[in-house]
DNA sequence: CGTCCCCTTGAGCAGAATCAAGCCTAGTGG
DNA sequence: CCACTAGGCTTGATTCTGCTCAAGGGGACG
């Protein structure tokens, strides 16, 4: 769980482009597409569990997930930490780190990651240039959206609908992205990480797994989802909003 | 609590402007303030109660607050609801019912509010205006931050922090705002406001501030905040971020 | 003066946390 | 090749934080 020093500048070749990026998904003809590769400055990778951004950190970074998974957490003096959203690929990462100037929030390599990084330095030329700023934009209304989603699923809602959404919104990002199955997913998050995302304790996380596999709404082993139920998730998840599946607007 | 209907028409000549909105603010002699000023329509009132925007709602809203205090809500089917930020002047409103085509939350007044219209069917010519992209960006940015620290506040602390940091986050909002003394401000949640914030039920929300009371720390009466122990009320508070204070970029 | 609403308080309950132990797998070193 | 260790998952027993239910009090308003 070291801190990565100089991931940014390991260019792998073998990455051929953010195909997941909605910054450049669905665009390739769009005159934007130019401007935003003049910002890619590198490729970069991490190793699963690696920390990429450290909250307090004052350096400024900026990349887009291109492979893996990752968590995004907010730590407490006490050791408590709260996932705050989970990274997949295509998601835009570090734009706090832009506009504050420090890390509100660690970033951590899940699964092994790989990401392409953009000029952090140049951010605010990059965000004015015309056509970018409302992507970006997009990107991070839609990122809120979700932690909403999340705030009302801890915070109105008890473990078992905590834990469903969880699953269910995860499972919708996923198939979006062309990643999951109907029937069930891979999800490499440990019991530790499920429960720091819902506010809960991994013990608890666990009895609650348990109930909804012995309900046959879903299961979770080896790291896997498997979803025999998948109505029955979603009824239990629902949270209203949910029914507006707010489409990228680009 | 009736739904407001033609509150947006309802222009009000002894509004002057939004003095507190970021959107404006400091910025008298920026070039962007006039293209601003071309996308305001109206100004636009509503009482103590009334819901501005409904959850759900197909009709895109666009404003700011001028005065007065909100809350943006998620309701929950099981009648449960989840109050996601608390809206105070200078707040930009409605920016997802633009993205989206459809309201993910309610807002309510609390107390008698007045805001300032933008033509929300313009939006996207809006927040494409050089200038404006960022402007909104970086308000959005802020916004979520504060939804980032509830949700850590809620899912990572006992009620105790929970509630403290409600109130010291309010109370920063308020300073910055000239709102608030250092000693106390004026709170017009109810007790049932707060707990929907919070994730926790009036009985226990208010368990919660006699004990602070009884430490000393703050006390709650009349929808007045007296804080005793500024130091103390942000010791309890503490979520690791708050020490950025992350200033406006504007 | 009565009604309504919200705040307040108490008693009892339950959902989730804590504590603690056993298990299984992967990794390490003899 | 096997013994040993470490970390994470599983489970049970117990504790406690926060919820539910219920009843009393006080201010606003008709």
């Amino acid at each position: 769980m070291s801190v990565v020093q100089n991931a940014t500048r390991v260019a792998d070749p073998r990455i051929p482009g953010c195909r997941h990026c909605p910054l450049t998904l669905n665009s390739a003809s769009s005159p934007d597409v130019p401007v935003i590769e003049s910002f890619r400055t590198s490729h970069g990778r991490a190793w699963s569990g690696d920390v990429i951004i450290e909250q307090g950190s004052r350096r400024s970074r900026l990349f887009t997930m291109f492979s893996g998974w990752g968590i995004k957490y907010k730590s407490l003096d006490s050791g408590e930490r709260q996932v705050v959203h989970v990274l997949l690929p295509g998601d835009f990462v570090g734009i706090e780190t832009c506009m504050f100037g420090a890390a509100e929030y660690s970033v951590q390599a899940v699964t092994d990651v790989t990401f392409c990084n953009f000029d952090a330095d140049r951010f605010s030329e990059f965000s004015g240039a015309p056509g970018i700023g409302r992507r970006i934009m997009t990107m991070q209304a839609h990122e809120t959206s979700m932690i909403c989603e999340r705030l009302t699923a801890i915070g109105a809602s008890d473990a078992r609908r905590n834990i469903a959404h969880l699953i269910a919104s995860l499972h919708l990002r996923l198939l979006k992205l062309g990643l999951a199955q109907e029937r069930g997913f891979r999800l490499p998050l440990s019991i530790q990480q499920i429960a720091d995302a819902g506010g809960l304790t991994p013990v608890h996380v666990h009895r609650v797994l348990r109930a909804l596999r012995e309900e046959r709404i879903v299961s979770l082993d080896c790291r896997k989802i498997e979803i025999m139920d998948l109505d029955g998730l979603r009824d239990i998840a629902r949270v209203v909003g949910m029914d507006f599946p707010h489409d990228m607007m680009l």
